[in-house]
DNA sequence: TTAAAAATATAGAATTATTCTAATGTGGGT
DNA sequence: ACCCACATTAGAATAATTCTATATTTTTAA
């Protein structure tokens, strides 16, 4: 059984950011980190709800914050849509937004260079960068 | 009287740019081009309150958004709150975030160089970057 | 083991931001 | 003056998210 090698394993991942792994919590880890692509809690909870007899949306939502407060999981939210996704994805990256497709893409940190020149009044903690356009994939 | 001047000049921009110029839509423009920086649509209708007996806040949003679609101001959904600024600074530029300090500044195109290293895949429409961190001023 | 304490999960209400709707108002042209 | 297209309005509707109060499960420790 794969499924339940994966439950343990994430199972640990959860336990090791201090995160107490609910059956809930697995199952939301599993499908944000394994089965799926930058989803919306909506997607989440659809998804959730096929392993599960209903997980409530503020289940959903009260775990995500939790996995993104542990670090697991980061919260990107959309510039235009103004919609969130996670991404499990928790190495520095960029992204890339075609509206036209709903598409959200992850991009290397070595396709794009950035040079700051700011005067050091500005302290920099984080560049968030989104390239929007079309993909033809 | 400057108001006036402000206004006929306020109202060519507006006709310019195919936008009516009621005195509504002058009143938000002036606002958000003149005497504010990145207000959100809740303090634009706080504002023009002030000019007008009471605008109703549709019509704050009506004319926001028509002021977008004509190019006139830029909307910019900040990634973390969510919530919406309007830019009347059109030119492309980039914006730093001072989420403590509730903060949102103009970033000059010259002060962030940027290298895209992308696949021909990827064509590219905009370039949207937030710059989070502290800001000593 | 068992009952109190702590932590989670839940449904549904509340909040916030925004858009829609349908009715009303306004100004320019005939 | 009268029409017509366009604006404005209040308030309802929608959508995303958070809060609240209750229920359930887990842990602790006697």
């Amino acid at each position: 059984m794969n499924d339940k090698k994966d439950q343990i394993a994430i199972s640990e991942i959860l336990s090791k950011a201090g995160v107490n792994p609910t059956a809930q919590r697995i199952a939301v880890f599993k499908y944000v980190h394994n089965e799926s692509d930058h989803p919306t809690p909506e997607q989440v909870k659809v998804a959730v709800d096929r392993v599960f007899p209903k997980i409530s949306l503020a289940t959903v939502y009260n775990t995500l914050n939790a996995l993104v407060e542990a670090g697991l999981v980061k919260a990107v939210k959309l510039p235009n849509s103004g919609k969130v996704c996670y991404d499990a994805n928790t190495a520095k990256h960029y992204h890339f937004i075609d509206e036209k497709q709903g598409l959200l893409l992850d991009l290397d940190l070595k396709d794009i260079k950035i040079d700051l020149n700011l005067s050091t009044q500005f302290e920099v903690k984080d560049v968030d960068v989104f390239i929007k356009g079309h993909y033809s994939g």
